[in-house]
DNA sequence: TCCCCGATTAACT
DNA sequence: GTTAATCGGGGAG
């Protein structure tokens, strides 16, 4: 199966987070298990954006922002939560793409075991740091190379149709979070929050 | 050094 | 709908 090649990852966030819907990541675990989901929730963020680390410029976290395109950027927040990004855009532009869901293909035994709680497997990587407890993923994989590394890396799937990719605000920020710069599968169960679909208006008044 | 708060989640009311 | 858990980054002093 072919791997994303690194010039797919030298475009802008932008541009990469909702191509890489459909496409999927996979994952080598020290025990040798690989696993396998189907992208189909994410975010872009970029260095001229106040919601993003690389907004304060280069610091020893977000170093792996800066550099070249195709590595992963893994960061700990909350005291206890990891979240992984994929790093895009020329070297010296601090941008990445939140991977924030997707659906189990291979490895389900694996992702249970990490999550004996989770009683619907749709749920077993719906969310950023759900995901990568279940894919067993933390400080020791930032700056792993995803397009020739052999513990993480994301193969050619099929992309997911325009008319099934929903446009959203990002979710959890307090800063820029009126950017519609999350994308999502429609038509997944394994989102982090429901699609709700283009917000209606209400009906023109009559008179 | 101190303080605030976060690209979250689960367990509440 | 609200909140505790838990710790590192970063700004203020």
């Amino acid at each position: 199966v072919a791997r994303l090649p690194r010039g797919f990852f030298r475009r802008s966030s932008l541009e990469v987070a909702p191509e890489l819907l459909g496409h999927v990541v996979a994952r080598r675990d020290r025990s040798g298990d690989v696993l396998r989901a189907r992208i189909v929730e994410t975010e872009a963020y970029d260095e001229d954006d106040p919601a993003s680390h690389s907004f304060r410029g280069v610091r020893p976290r977000t170093a792996v922002m800066f550099g070249p395109p195709g590595f992963l950027y893994v960061y700990f927040t909350y005291g206890m939560h990891w979240c992984m990004n994929v790093v895009t855009d020329a070297p010296g532009r601090g941008s990445a793409v939140l991977l924030r869901g997707a659906e189990p293909i291979d490895g389900l035994d694996a992702m249970r075991r990490r999550r004996p709680d989770v009683r619907n497997d749709a749920q077993l990587l719906a969310g950023p740091a759900r995901w990568t407890r279940a894919f067993a993923i933390d400080r020791s994989l930032d700056g792993a190379d995803l397009v020739r590394g052999s513990d993480v890396w994301i193969e050619r799937g099929t992309p997911v149709p325009v008319e099934h990719v929903g446009v959203t605000e990002r979710i959890g920020l307090r800063v820029a979070r009126e950017r519609p710069w999350r994308f999502v599968d429609t038509t997944s169960a394994a989102l982090s929050r429901r699609y709700a679909g283009v917000t209606p208006r209400r009906a023109p008044a009559r008179h």
